[in-house]
DNA sequence: TTATCGATCTAAGGCAGGTA
DNA sequence: TACCTGCCTTAGATCGATAA
């Protein structure tokens, strides 16, 4: 989770973000937060609205809203991001007990919760493997994701089910570099909208 | 320098028990 | 009863260490 430090009053530290000028759009904000206070100007994703912050009490400076949005990027993207990049915790909290100003913290948690039901029920939603990748890298990033051992067997046979495995010449392509016999190279199937029944059955097993 | 062996990894399939 | 799940086994492939 990228933080930064709040140099003004009330100090200490706080997901990115500030106000909505006239005129701007929120999607005109997002941009501009992470153009202007982050330093990427390219996000490959797009930002996604995840819940609207609106208690009169939240912050003591005045009645302020906040939109919340998630964004998720690969690190290298994030290599010369203005702020830290610190880990969280099972319950989405900062994993070294700092904690954030304002409600950041019940946001963060949000966030976290979100990006985790949705690594839930599809393979790599935010697409931070890429196009292509192998069984064992959707695996490690999906336990990455979701904080906790994933047995493999079971995640593999179900992630199948929406994968394809990506031809060159009429071949597979593998992936030479993995240490053992070289695994199958895989990309998303075009139909990776999963019904509601299908979510509930793709609903990731636990070592 | 070369061959061998063990460790490590992925892929694939079988099987028994559970469940809708 | 068909399907799903978890566990297990076997095979194939690479890498590094070690002996000849």
């Amino acid at each position: 989770m990228l933080v930064q430090q709040r140099s003004r009053s009330p100090r200490g530290l706080v997901l990115p973000g500030r106000f909505v000028r006239k005129g701007e759009t929120f999607a005109d904000a997002v941009r501009a937060t992470l153009s202007e206070k982050v330093g990427i100007e390219d996000a490959v994703a797009e930002p996604r609205l995840l819940k609207m912050y609106d208690d009169p009490r939240r912050d003591q400076r005045g009645w302020v809203m906040s939109a919340l949005h998630v964004l998720a990027l690969p690190v290298q993207a994030l290599a010369d991001a203005s702020g830290d990049l610190l880990a969280v915790d099972e319950a989405g909290r900062l994993a070294d007990r700092r904690h954030l100003v304002f409600d950041h913290d019940d946001m963060l948690a949000a966030a976290v919760q979100r990006m985790r039901s949705h690594y839930e029920a599809t393979p790599d939603p935010y697409r931070l493997l890429g196009n292509s990748f192998t069984l064992g890298q959707l695996r490690d990033l999906h336990e990455s994701v979701l904080g906790e051992p994933l047995l493999k067997d079971t995640f593999n046979r179900r992630m199948k089910g929406y994968l394809t495995e990506k031809m060159v010449k009429g071949e597979p392509v593998r992936e030479q570099e993995t240490g053992g016999r070289p695994a199958l190279v895989y990309v998303r199937s075009k139909d990776t909208e999963l019904s509601q029944r299908e979510r509930r059955r793709l609903l990731l097993p636990r070592r």
